[in-house]
RNA sequence: CGGGGCGUAGCUCAGUUUGGCAGAGUGCCUGCUUUGGGAGCAGGAAGUCGGAGGUUCGAAUCCUCUCGCCCCGACCA
Protein backbone atom coordinates (compact mmCIF):
# COMPACT_ATOMS: atom_id res chain seq x y z
CA UNK A 1 0.00 0.00 0.00
CA UNK A 2 1.45 3.97 -1.16
CA UNK A 3 0.73 6.80 0.73
CA UNK A 4 -1.60 9.22 -1.42
CA UNK A 5 -0.19 12.58 -1.67
CA UNK A 6 -1.25 15.47 0.58
CA UNK A 7 -3.91 16.97 -0.70
CA UNK A 8 -3.37 20.22 -2.09
CA UNK A 9 -6.56 21.59 -0.22
CA UNK A 10 -4.81 20.18 3.19
CA UNK A 11 -1.61 21.94 2.67
CA UNK A 12 -0.18 22.95 -0.81
CA UNK A 13 3.04 23.68 -0.39
CA UNK A 14 3.66 20.22 1.05
CA UNK A 15 0.99 18.84 -1.87
CA UNK A 16 3.72 20.42 -4.33
CA UNK A 17 7.20 19.15 -2.57
CA UNK A 18 5.86 15.76 -2.17
CA UNK A 19 4.81 16.11 -6.28
CA UNK A 20 7.78 16.80 -7.10
CA UNK A 21 9.44 13.96 -5.36
CA UNK A 22 7.29 11.54 -5.91
CA UNK A 23 7.14 11.89 -9.78
CA UNK A 24 10.77 11.70 -9.86
CA UNK A 25 11.03 15.41 -11.55
CA UNK A 26 13.90 16.50 -8.80
CA UNK A 27 15.57 15.75 -5.34
CA UNK A 28 17.18 17.87 -2.75
CA UNK A 29 21.01 18.39 -3.59
CA UNK A 30 23.88 17.93 -0.89
CA UNK A 31 24.17 21.50 -1.21
CA UNK A 32 21.47 23.79 0.24
CA UNK A 33 19.27 25.25 -2.04
CA UNK A 34 20.47 23.21 -5.05
CA UNK A 35 18.84 20.61 -7.09
CA UNK A 36 19.19 17.07 -8.79
CA UNK A 37 17.06 17.35 -11.56
CA UNK A 38 15.84 13.51 -12.49
CA UNK A 39 15.66 12.01 -16.02
CA UNK A 40 12.13 12.67 -15.93
CA UNK A 41 12.45 16.39 -15.06
CA UNK A 42 14.94 16.97 -17.52
CA UNK A 43 12.87 15.13 -19.91
CA UNK A 44 10.23 17.36 -19.53
CA UNK A 45 12.87 20.62 -19.32
CA UNK A 46 14.60 19.26 -22.39
CA UNK A 47 10.99 19.51 -24.33
CA UNK A 48 10.59 23.05 -23.45
CA UNK A 49 14.70 23.82 -24.54
CA UNK A 50 13.68 21.94 -28.01
CA UNK A 51 10.45 23.83 -28.71
CA UNK A 52 11.98 27.24 -27.21
CA UNK A 53 15.51 26.98 -29.21
CA UNK A 54 13.37 26.92 -32.43
CA UNK A 55 11.32 29.90 -31.35
CA UNK A 56 14.79 31.66 -30.86
CA UNK A 57 15.62 30.57 -34.18
CA UNK A 58 12.65 31.39 -35.98
CA UNK A 59 13.39 35.22 -34.57
CA UNK A 60 16.45 35.36 -36.08
CA UNK A 61 18.76 34.36 -32.76
CA UNK A 62 21.80 32.42 -32.37
CA UNK A 63 23.31 30.49 -29.78
CA UNK A 64 27.01 31.09 -28.66
CA UNK A 65 28.02 30.26 -25.15
CA UNK A 66 30.03 32.37 -22.53
CA UNK A 67 31.95 31.55 -19.26
CA UNK A 68 30.43 30.59 -15.77
CA UNK A 69 33.31 33.08 -14.09
CA UNK A 70 33.58 36.69 -14.57
CA UNK A 71 35.78 39.11 -12.61
CA UNK A 72 34.11 40.90 -10.25
CA UNK A 73 34.87 44.27 -11.58
CA UNK A 74 32.85 43.51 -14.22
CA UNK A 75 29.93 43.45 -12.10
CA UNK A 76 30.83 47.08 -10.53
CA UNK A 77 30.38 48.75 -14.30
CA UNK A 78 26.53 49.27 -14.05
CA UNK A 79 25.58 51.02 -10.55
CA UNK A 80 22.11 49.48 -10.11
CA UNK A 81 22.88 46.02 -11.94
CA UNK A 82 25.97 45.27 -8.74
CA UNK A 83 23.71 47.04 -6.27
CA UNK A 84 20.66 44.50 -7.42
CA UNK A 85 22.64 41.85 -7.30
CA UNK A 86 25.60 41.74 -4.68
CA UNK A 87 23.52 40.50 -1.91
CA UNK A 88 23.24 36.79 -4.04
CA UNK A 89 26.77 36.46 -5.40
CA UNK A 90 28.74 33.48 -4.69
CA UNK A 91 32.12 34.50 -5.24
CA UNK A 92 35.48 32.34 -6.45
CA UNK A 93 38.47 33.47 -4.11
CA UNK A 94 40.95 30.68 -4.27
CA UNK A 95 41.62 28.52 -7.35
CA UNK A 96 44.66 26.80 -8.26
CA UNK A 97 45.88 26.80 -4.66
CA UNK A 98 46.20 30.30 -4.35
CA UNK A 99 44.24 33.55 -3.64
CA UNK A 100 43.48 35.12 -6.87
CA UNK A 101 44.00 39.02 -7.04
CA UNK A 102 40.97 39.53 -8.57
CA UNK A 103 37.89 37.26 -7.39
CA UNK A 104 35.26 35.98 -9.65
CA UNK A 105 31.73 35.78 -9.46
CA UNK A 106 30.05 32.74 -10.21
CA UNK A 107 27.49 34.14 -13.24
CA UNK A 108 24.08 35.76 -11.88
CA UNK A 109 23.29 36.32 -15.05
CA UNK A 110 25.42 37.71 -17.85
CA UNK A 111 24.91 40.80 -19.20
CA UNK A 112 28.70 42.12 -17.83
CA UNK A 113 30.67 39.58 -19.75
CA UNK A 114 28.31 39.85 -22.55
CA UNK A 115 28.64 43.68 -23.56
CA UNK A 116 32.30 43.56 -22.30
CA UNK A 117 32.88 40.63 -25.45
CA UNK A 118 29.66 42.80 -28.14
CA UNK A 119 32.00 46.05 -27.76
CA UNK A 120 34.63 44.35 -29.86
CA UNK A 121 32.07 42.56 -31.96
CA UNK A 122 30.00 45.45 -32.59
CA UNK A 123 31.93 48.35 -35.01
CA UNK A 124 29.27 49.41 -37.81
CA UNK A 125 25.75 49.62 -38.36
CA UNK A 126 26.36 46.98 -40.28
CA UNK A 127 26.88 44.46 -37.08
CA UNK A 128 23.41 45.09 -35.69
CA UNK A 129 21.02 43.83 -34.91
CA UNK A 130 23.10 41.04 -32.57
CA UNK A 131 21.17 38.79 -31.84
CA UNK A 132 22.35 36.26 -29.74
CA UNK A 133 20.96 33.53 -26.95
CA UNK A 134 22.72 31.31 -24.39
CA UNK A 135 21.83 27.86 -22.45
CA UNK A 136 23.37 28.07 -19.05
CA UNK A 137 23.25 27.59 -15.55
CA UNK A 138 23.61 30.48 -12.90
CA UNK A 139 23.71 31.13 -9.54
CA UNK A 140 22.24 33.32 -7.21
CA UNK A 141 22.38 32.40 -3.53
CA UNK A 142 18.90 32.45 -1.98
CA UNK A 143 17.31 32.25 1.40
CA UNK A 144 14.18 30.02 0.65
CA UNK A 145 14.76 27.64 -1.99
CA UNK A 146 12.20 25.60 -3.29
CA UNK A 147 12.45 22.88 -5.82
CA UNK A 148 12.46 24.42 -9.24
CA UNK A 149 10.55 27.76 -7.97
CA UNK A 150 13.51 29.09 -6.49
CA UNK A 151 17.16 27.15 -6.64
CA UNK A 152 20.65 28.70 -6.05
CA UNK A 153 21.75 27.13 -9.39
CA UNK A 154 19.27 26.80 -12.41
CA UNK A 155 19.35 26.37 -15.80
CA UNK A 156 18.09 29.01 -17.94
CA UNK A 157 18.36 30.75 -21.21
CA UNK A 158 19.22 34.63 -21.43
CA UNK A 159 19.03 36.29 -24.93
CA UNK A 160 21.10 38.98 -25.06
CA UNK A 161 20.18 41.53 -28.25
CA UNK A 162 21.97 44.87 -29.62
CA UNK A 163 20.31 47.55 -31.95
CA UNK A 164 20.76 50.74 -33.69
CA UNK A 165 17.39 52.54 -32.58
CA UNK A 166 15.94 52.77 -29.29
CA UNK A 167 12.69 51.61 -31.09
CA UNK A 168 14.22 49.19 -32.60
CA UNK A 169 15.25 47.22 -29.15
CA UNK A 170 11.71 47.96 -27.58
CA UNK A 171 10.25 46.18 -30.44
CA UNK A 172 12.49 42.93 -29.70
CA UNK A 173 11.90 43.23 -26.22
CA UNK A 174 8.15 43.19 -26.79
CA UNK A 175 8.39 40.33 -29.38
CA UNK A 176 10.26 38.31 -27.35
CA UNK A 177 7.89 38.35 -24.25
CA UNK A 178 5.00 37.68 -27.25
CA UNK A 179 7.54 34.10 -27.78
CA UNK A 180 7.12 33.69 -23.94
CA UNK A 181 3.36 33.76 -23.97
CA UNK A 182 2.78 32.06 -27.04
CA UNK A 183 5.27 29.04 -25.78
CA UNK A 184 3.49 29.32 -22.50
CA UNK A 185 -0.16 28.92 -24.14
CA UNK A 186 -0.14 26.95 -26.53
CA UNK A 187 2.77 24.13 -25.53
CA UNK A 188 2.30 24.87 -21.44
CA UNK A 189 -1.15 24.84 -21.72
CA UNK A 190 -0.95 27.52 -18.88
CA UNK A 191 -2.62 30.90 -19.92
CA UNK A 192 -0.54 34.28 -19.19
CA UNK A 193 -0.79 37.92 -18.48
CA UNK A 194 1.84 39.93 -20.47
CA UNK A 195 2.52 43.16 -18.80
CA UNK A 196 5.32 45.89 -17.54
CA UNK A 197 6.60 45.20 -14.20
CA UNK A 198 6.48 48.57 -11.98
CA UNK A 199 9.41 50.47 -11.49
CA UNK A 200 9.98 48.63 -7.82
CA UNK A 201 10.10 45.33 -9.59
CA UNK A 202 12.20 46.30 -12.58
CA UNK A 203 15.34 43.76 -13.42
CA UNK A 204 18.55 45.78 -11.94
CA UNK A 205 19.90 47.70 -14.62
CA UNK A 206 16.91 48.01 -16.96
CA UNK A 207 14.76 50.53 -17.91
CA UNK A 208 11.77 48.78 -18.80
CA UNK A 209 11.02 44.55 -17.39
CA UNK A 210 8.32 43.27 -18.80
CA UNK A 211 6.87 39.35 -17.27
CA UNK A 212 4.31 37.13 -17.95
CA UNK A 213 2.48 36.19 -14.93
CA UNK A 214 0.49 33.16 -14.55
CA UNK A 215 -2.22 31.79 -11.84
CA UNK A 216 -1.28 28.76 -9.97
CA UNK A 217 -3.70 25.89 -8.27
CA UNK A 218 -3.76 27.83 -5.26
CA UNK A 219 -4.66 31.53 -7.16
CA UNK A 220 -1.28 32.47 -6.14
CA UNK A 221 1.36 34.42 -9.13
CA UNK A 222 3.78 32.92 -10.79
CA UNK A 223 6.45 35.23 -13.14
CA UNK A 224 7.16 32.66 -15.52
CA UNK A 225 9.47 34.95 -18.05
CA UNK A 226 11.06 38.58 -18.29
CA UNK A 227 12.31 40.47 -21.10
CA UNK A 228 14.21 43.77 -20.22
CA UNK A 229 14.62 47.07 -22.25
CA UNK A 230 18.17 47.60 -21.35
CA UNK A 231 18.11 50.82 -23.21
CA UNK A 232 21.59 52.40 -23.08
CA UNK A 233 22.64 51.76 -19.62
CA UNK A 234 24.87 48.64 -20.69
CA UNK A 235 26.60 50.10 -23.51
CA UNK A 236 27.47 53.40 -21.67
CA UNK A 237 28.85 51.37 -18.87
CA UNK A 238 30.74 48.84 -21.13
CA UNK A 239 31.54 51.45 -24.05
CA UNK A 240 29.91 49.70 -26.68
CA UNK A 241 29.59 52.26 -29.39
CA UNK A 242 28.64 51.51 -33.25
CA UNK A 243 28.87 54.04 -36.54
CA UNK A 244 26.14 55.04 -38.17
CA UNK A 245 25.62 54.98 -42.03
CA UNK A 246 26.43 59.02 -41.68
CA UNK A 247 29.31 58.40 -39.95
CA UNK A 248 28.35 59.04 -36.11
CA UNK A 249 29.40 57.53 -33.43
CA UNK A 250 26.37 56.27 -31.27
CA UNK A 251 25.79 53.93 -28.34
CA UNK A 252 23.64 50.62 -28.78
CA UNK A 253 20.31 49.52 -27.14
CA UNK A 254 20.11 46.66 -25.70
CA UNK A 255 17.40 43.68 -24.58
CA UNK A 256 17.73 40.76 -22.41
CA UNK A 257 15.32 38.20 -22.12
CA UNK A 258 14.59 34.97 -19.91
CA UNK A 259 13.44 31.69 -19.16
CA UNK A 260 14.49 29.03 -16.40
CA UNK A 261 13.65 25.73 -14.82
CA UNK A 262 11.14 27.28 -12.83
CA UNK A 263 8.52 26.62 -16.09
CA UNK A 264 8.56 23.12 -14.44
CA UNK A 265 7.43 24.18 -11.09
CA UNK A 266 5.49 26.68 -13.45
CA UNK A 267 3.96 23.42 -14.88
CA UNK A 268 3.44 21.33 -11.80
CA UNK A 269 1.25 23.71 -10.09
CA UNK A 270 -0.70 25.32 -12.63
CA UNK A 271 -2.16 22.13 -13.83
CA UNK A 272 -1.23 19.27 -10.86
CA UNK A 273 -4.08 18.19 -8.63
CA UNK A 274 -4.69 15.60 -5.97
CA UNK A 275 -3.57 12.69 -8.50
CA UNK A 276 -0.48 14.15 -9.38
CA UNK A 277 1.03 16.25 -11.72
CA UNK A 278 -0.96 16.44 -15.41
CA UNK A 279 1.33 17.43 -18.25
CA UNK A 280 -0.17 19.17 -21.36
CA UNK A 281 0.43 16.58 -24.28
CA UNK A 282 3.19 18.96 -26.55
CA UNK A 283 5.53 18.69 -23.83
CA UNK A 284 4.97 15.43 -21.59
CA UNK A 285 8.07 13.46 -22.28
CA UNK A 286 5.89 10.51 -22.31
CA UNK A 287 2.68 11.15 -23.86
CA UNK A 288 0.85 8.30 -24.08
CA UNK A 289 1.29 5.15 -21.64
CA UNK A 290 0.36 1.26 -22.45
CA UNK A 291 -0.80 -0.82 -19.67
CA UNK A 292 -1.17 -4.39 -20.18
CA UNK A 293 -3.80 -6.23 -18.38
CA UNK A 294 -4.02 -10.04 -18.08
CA UNK A 295 -4.30 -13.16 -16.55
CA UNK A 296 -1.85 -16.13 -16.15
CA UNK A 297 1.42 -16.43 -18.92
CA UNK A 298 -0.58 -17.67 -21.65
CA UNK A 299 -2.49 -14.44 -21.84
CA UNK A 300 0.32 -12.30 -20.90
CA UNK A 301 1.96 -13.28 -24.45
CA UNK A 302 -0.86 -12.58 -26.09
CA UNK A 303 -1.85 -9.04 -25.16
CA UNK A 304 1.94 -8.36 -24.29
CA UNK A 305 2.46 -8.84 -28.26
CA UNK A 306 -0.78 -7.01 -29.33
CA UNK A 307 0.64 -3.97 -27.06
CA UNK A 308 3.74 -3.89 -28.64
CA UNK A 309 2.82 -4.01 -31.92
CA UNK A 310 0.67 -0.88 -31.17
CA UNK A 311 3.61 0.59 -29.46
CA UNK A 312 5.79 0.68 -32.97
CA UNK A 313 2.04 2.20 -34.38
CA UNK A 314 2.02 5.08 -32.31
CA UNK A 315 5.74 5.73 -32.13
CA UNK A 316 5.31 5.51 -35.97
CA UNK A 317 2.49 8.25 -35.50
CA UNK A 318 4.84 10.61 -33.83
CA UNK A 319 3.31 9.83 -30.18
CA UNK A 320 6.07 9.85 -27.62
CA UNK A 321 4.97 6.06 -26.14
CA UNK A 322 5.92 3.80 -23.24
CA UNK A 323 4.58 0.41 -23.06
CA UNK A 324 5.03 -0.59 -19.12
CA UNK A 325 5.13 -4.59 -19.25
CA UNK A 326 6.86 -4.82 -15.99
CA UNK A 327 5.80 -7.50 -14.24
CA UNK A 328 6.30 -7.09 -10.62
CA UNK A 329 3.22 -4.56 -10.47
CA UNK A 330 -0.46 -4.98 -11.11
CA UNK A 331 -2.55 -2.76 -13.47
CA UNK A 332 -4.03 -0.69 -10.73
CA UNK A 333 -0.86 0.30 -9.19
CA UNK A 334 0.67 1.35 -12.63
CA UNK A 335 -2.51 3.43 -13.47
CA UNK A 336 -2.00 5.14 -10.39
CA UNK A 337 1.59 5.65 -10.82
CA UNK A 338 1.46 6.77 -14.14
CA UNK A 339 -1.63 9.56 -12.98
CA UNK A 340 1.31 10.69 -10.35
CA UNK A 341 3.78 11.27 -13.16
CA UNK A 342 1.01 13.56 -15.08
CA UNK A 343 1.02 11.22 -18.52
CA UNK A 344 -2.17 12.77 -20.87
CA UNK A 345 -2.93 9.54 -21.81
CA UNK A 346 -2.90 6.10 -20.84
CA UNK A 347 -4.24 2.75 -23.05
CA UNK A 348 -5.36 0.00 -21.62
CA UNK A 349 -5.33 -2.90 -22.99
CA UNK A 350 -7.11 -6.84 -21.65
CA UNK A 351 -8.08 -9.79 -22.84
CA UNK A 352 -11.79 -8.39 -22.82
CA UNK A 353 -10.62 -5.36 -25.00
CA UNK A 354 -9.04 -7.93 -27.57
CA UNK A 355 -11.71 -9.61 -27.99
CA UNK A 356 -14.07 -7.12 -28.97
CA UNK A 357 -10.85 -5.29 -30.96
CA UNK A 358 -10.60 -2.48 -28.66
CA UNK A 359 -8.98 -0.83 -26.41
CA UNK A 360 -9.14 1.89 -23.85
CA UNK A 361 -8.25 5.35 -23.29
CA UNK A 362 -8.11 7.22 -20.38
CA UNK A 363 -7.59 10.87 -20.36
CA UNK A 364 -5.63 12.34 -17.22
CA UNK A 365 -6.50 15.81 -17.44
CA UNK A 366 -10.49 15.05 -17.63
CA UNK A 367 -10.75 11.54 -16.00
CA UNK A 368 -12.77 10.51 -18.98
CA UNK A 369 -12.27 6.85 -20.41
CA UNK A 370 -13.31 6.05 -24.04
CA UNK A 371 -12.89 2.93 -25.79
CA UNK A 372 -11.39 2.92 -29.58
CA UNK A 373 -11.15 0.69 -31.99
CA UNK A 374 -7.35 -0.96 -31.76
CA UNK A 375 -7.34 0.05 -35.82
CA UNK A 376 -8.07 3.43 -34.77
CA UNK A 377 -5.84 4.27 -31.96
CA UNK A 378 -2.54 4.83 -34.45
CA UNK A 379 -4.47 7.38 -36.71
CA UNK A 380 -6.43 9.00 -33.80
CA UNK A 381 -3.73 9.08 -31.60
CA UNK A 382 -2.17 12.72 -32.63
CA UNK A 383 -6.46 14.24 -32.75
CA UNK A 384 -6.76 13.00 -29.32
CA UNK A 385 -3.61 14.84 -27.44
CA UNK A 386 -4.24 17.50 -29.28
CA UNK A 387 -7.40 17.54 -27.62
CA UNK A 388 -6.10 16.50 -24.85
CA UNK A 389 -3.81 19.81 -24.85
CA UNK A 390 -7.03 22.07 -25.65
CA UNK A 391 -8.88 20.94 -22.56
CA UNK A 392 -6.27 21.65 -20.40
CA UNK A 393 -5.61 24.94 -21.48
CA UNK A 394 -9.56 25.78 -21.32
CA UNK A 395 -9.19 24.24 -17.85
CA UNK A 396 -6.75 26.18 -16.89
CA UNK A 397 -8.29 29.53 -18.06
CA UNK A 398 -11.70 28.94 -16.43
CA UNK A 399 -10.22 28.60 -13.48
CA UNK A 400 -8.04 31.34 -13.68
CA UNK A 401 -11.07 33.73 -14.75
CA UNK A 402 -12.86 32.28 -11.87
CA UNK A 403 -10.17 33.58 -9.69
CA UNK A 404 -9.95 36.94 -11.01
CA UNK A 405 -11.78 39.32 -10.03
CA UNK A 406 -11.95 43.53 -10.29
CA UNK A 407 -12.36 45.01 -6.97
CA UNK A 408 -12.22 49.67 -5.95
CA UNK A 409 -12.70 49.15 -2.64
CA UNK A 410 -9.02 48.71 -0.62
CA UNK A 411 -11.06 47.24 2.24
CA UNK A 412 -12.57 44.41 0.40
CA UNK A 413 -9.27 43.90 -1.52
CA UNK A 414 -7.76 43.15 2.44
CA UNK A 415 -10.56 41.07 2.98
CA UNK A 416 -10.47 39.04 -0.13
CA UNK A 417 -6.90 38.82 -0.78
CA UNK A 418 -5.81 35.64 1.34
CA UNK A 419 -7.87 33.56 0.01
CA UNK A 420 -5.97 34.03 -3.25
CA UNK A 421 -6.48 35.15 -6.97
CA UNK A 422 -5.56 37.75 -9.36
CA UNK A 423 -7.61 41.10 -8.67
CA UNK A 424 -7.54 44.10 -10.52
CA UNK A 425 -6.96 47.51 -9.54
CA UNK A 426 -6.59 51.10 -9.86
CA UNK A 427 -3.28 52.44 -8.48
CA UNK A 428 -2.17 55.75 -8.56
CA UNK A 429 1.70 54.55 -10.00
CA UNK A 430 3.24 55.14 -6.65
CA UNK A 431 6.27 53.57 -5.25
CA UNK A 432 4.86 54.35 -2.28
CA UNK A 433 1.18 53.24 -2.20
CA UNK A 434 2.90 49.87 -4.04
CA UNK A 435 4.87 49.41 -0.81
CA UNK A 436 1.54 50.30 1.38
CA UNK A 437 -0.09 47.78 -0.27
CA UNK A 438 2.70 45.23 0.41
CA UNK A 439 2.86 45.45 3.75
CA UNK A 440 -0.96 45.61 4.45
CA UNK A 441 -1.54 42.39 2.73
CA UNK A 442 1.95 40.65 1.39
CA UNK A 443 0.39 41.14 -1.94
CA UNK A 444 2.11 42.82 -5.02
CA UNK A 445 1.12 44.60 -8.38
CA UNK A 446 2.54 41.38 -10.33
CA UNK A 447 2.40 43.81 -13.71
CA UNK A 448 0.73 46.32 -15.81
CA UNK A 449 -1.40 44.37 -18.64
CA UNK A 450 -0.07 45.31 -21.82
CA UNK A 451 -3.51 44.80 -23.53
CA UNK A 452 -5.62 46.76 -20.30
CA UNK A 453 -8.29 48.64 -22.01
CA UNK A 454 -8.59 52.53 -21.29
CA UNK A 455 -10.59 52.26 -17.87
CA UNK A 456 -10.15 55.65 -15.87
CA UNK A 457 -10.38 55.38 -11.76
CA UNK A 458 -9.17 56.15 -8.85
CA UNK A 459 -6.34 54.25 -6.94
CA UNK A 460 -7.91 52.24 -4.47
CA UNK A 461 -5.96 53.36 -1.64
CA UNK A 462 -5.39 56.83 -2.37
CA UNK A 463 -8.20 57.94 -4.65
CA UNK A 464 -5.91 59.53 -7.07
CA UNK A 465 -6.33 59.15 -11.11
CA UNK A 466 -5.72 55.60 -12.53
CA UNK A 467 -5.59 55.79 -16.20
CA UNK A 468 -6.28 51.71 -15.94
CA UNK A 469 -6.15 48.88 -13.64
CA UNK A 470 -2.93 46.49 -12.66
CA UNK A 471 -3.01 43.30 -11.68
CA UNK A 472 -2.35 42.57 -7.45
CA UNK A 473 -1.71 38.96 -6.31
CA UNK A 474 0.23 37.34 -3.35
CA UNK A 475 3.00 35.65 -5.72
CA UNK A 476 5.93 32.96 -5.34
C1' C B 1 21.63 36.86 12.15
C1' G B 2 17.29 35.94 16.30
C1' G B 3 13.61 32.08 18.20
C1' G B 4 12.10 26.84 18.01
C1' G B 5 12.76 21.71 16.36
C1' C B 6 15.47 17.52 14.34
C1' G B 7 19.93 14.26 12.90
C1' U B 8 19.20 6.08 14.17
C1' A B 9 18.45 0.99 7.49
C1' G B 10 17.17 3.86 0.62
C1' C B 11 12.57 6.55 2.89
C1' U B 12 9.29 7.67 7.40
C1' C B 13 10.27 7.09 12.29
C1' A B 14 10.43 4.40 17.57
C1' G B 15 14.22 3.65 21.17
C1' U B 16 17.34 8.69 24.66
C1' U B 17 13.55 10.61 30.42
C1' U B 18 15.88 5.84 34.05
C1' G B 19 23.25 3.71 30.20
C1' G B 20 23.09 -3.04 29.42
C1' C B 21 22.19 -7.75 22.31
C1' A B 22 20.43 -2.05 16.89
C1' G B 23 14.36 -1.91 16.25
C1' A B 24 9.43 -1.20 13.33
C1' G B 25 6.75 0.18 8.95
C1' U B 26 7.76 0.94 3.98
C1' G B 27 11.09 0.13 0.03
C1' C B 28 14.78 -3.52 -1.88
C1' C B 29 16.33 -9.01 -3.14
C1' U B 30 14.59 -14.49 -3.81
C1' G B 31 10.54 -17.91 -4.45
C1' C B 32 5.40 -19.19 -5.01
C1' U B 33 0.50 -17.48 -5.74
C1' U B 34 -1.73 -13.11 -8.00
C1' U B 35 -2.91 -9.27 -12.11
C1' G B 36 -9.70 -4.63 -15.37
C1' G B 37 -7.90 1.03 -9.83
C1' G B 38 -2.20 1.32 -5.06
C1' A B 39 -1.88 -7.70 -4.12
C1' G B 40 -0.82 -12.02 -0.48
C1' C B 41 2.39 -15.44 1.95
C1' A B 42 7.31 -17.25 3.13
C1' G B 43 12.44 -16.32 3.33
C1' G B 44 16.61 -12.70 2.95
C1' A B 45 20.14 -8.49 2.55
C1' A B 46 20.65 -3.85 4.58
C1' G B 47 22.96 0.85 9.97
C1' U B 48 30.45 4.39 11.53
C1' C B 49 22.93 5.69 15.69
C1' G B 50 25.74 13.31 11.84
C1' G B 51 31.18 14.05 13.62
C1' A B 52 35.09 14.68 17.50
C1' G B 53 36.39 14.37 22.47
C1' G B 54 35.05 12.98 27.53
C1' U B 55 32.58 10.12 31.81
C1' U B 56 31.79 4.71 32.55
C1' C B 57 33.12 -2.23 33.27
C1' G B 58 29.69 -0.75 29.33
C1' A B 59 27.16 5.13 25.55
C1' A B 60 22.24 5.83 20.16
C1' U B 61 21.13 7.06 25.49
C1' C B 62 24.97 11.19 30.16
C1' C B 63 28.66 15.71 29.52
C1' U B 64 31.55 19.24 26.24
C1' C B 65 32.52 20.94 21.51
C1' U B 66 31.29 20.80 16.41
C1' C B 67 28.79 20.04 11.59
C1' G B 68 24.30 19.76 8.96
C1' C B 69 19.05 20.05 8.04
C1' C B 70 13.85 21.78 8.83
C1' C B 71 10.13 25.51 10.58
C1' C B 72 8.98 30.76 12.08
C1' G B 73 11.04 35.79 11.59
C1' A B 74 14.65 39.09 8.86
C1' C B 75 16.50 39.15 3.55
C1' C B 76 15.21 37.95 -1.69
C1' A B 77 11.91 36.98 -6.18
Amino acid sequence: MVEKLTSQSVDYPRWYQEVVQRADLAENAPVRGAMIIKPYGYGLWEQMQSVLDRMFKETGHQNAYFPLLIPESFLKKEAEHVEGFSPELAVVTHAGGKRLEEPYVIRPTSETIIWDTFRNWIQSYRDLPLLINQWANVVRWEMRPRLFLRTTEFLWQEGHTAHASEEEAHEETIRMLGVYATFAEEYMAMPVIQGMKTDREKFAGAVKTYSIEAMMGDGKALQAGTSHDLGQNFARAFDVKYQTSEGKEEYVWATSWGVSTRLVGALVMAHGDDQGLVLPPRLAPIQTVIVPIYKGSEQRSTVIEACSVMEKALQAAGARTHLDDREQFRPGFKFNEWELKGVPVRIEVGPRDLERGEVVLAFRHSGDKKSLPIEAVATEVMNVLEEAQRGLFEKALAAREANTHSIDSFDEFKERIDGGGFFLCHWDGTTETEELIQQQTKATIRNLPLDAPDDPGRCMVTGNPSPHRVIISKAY
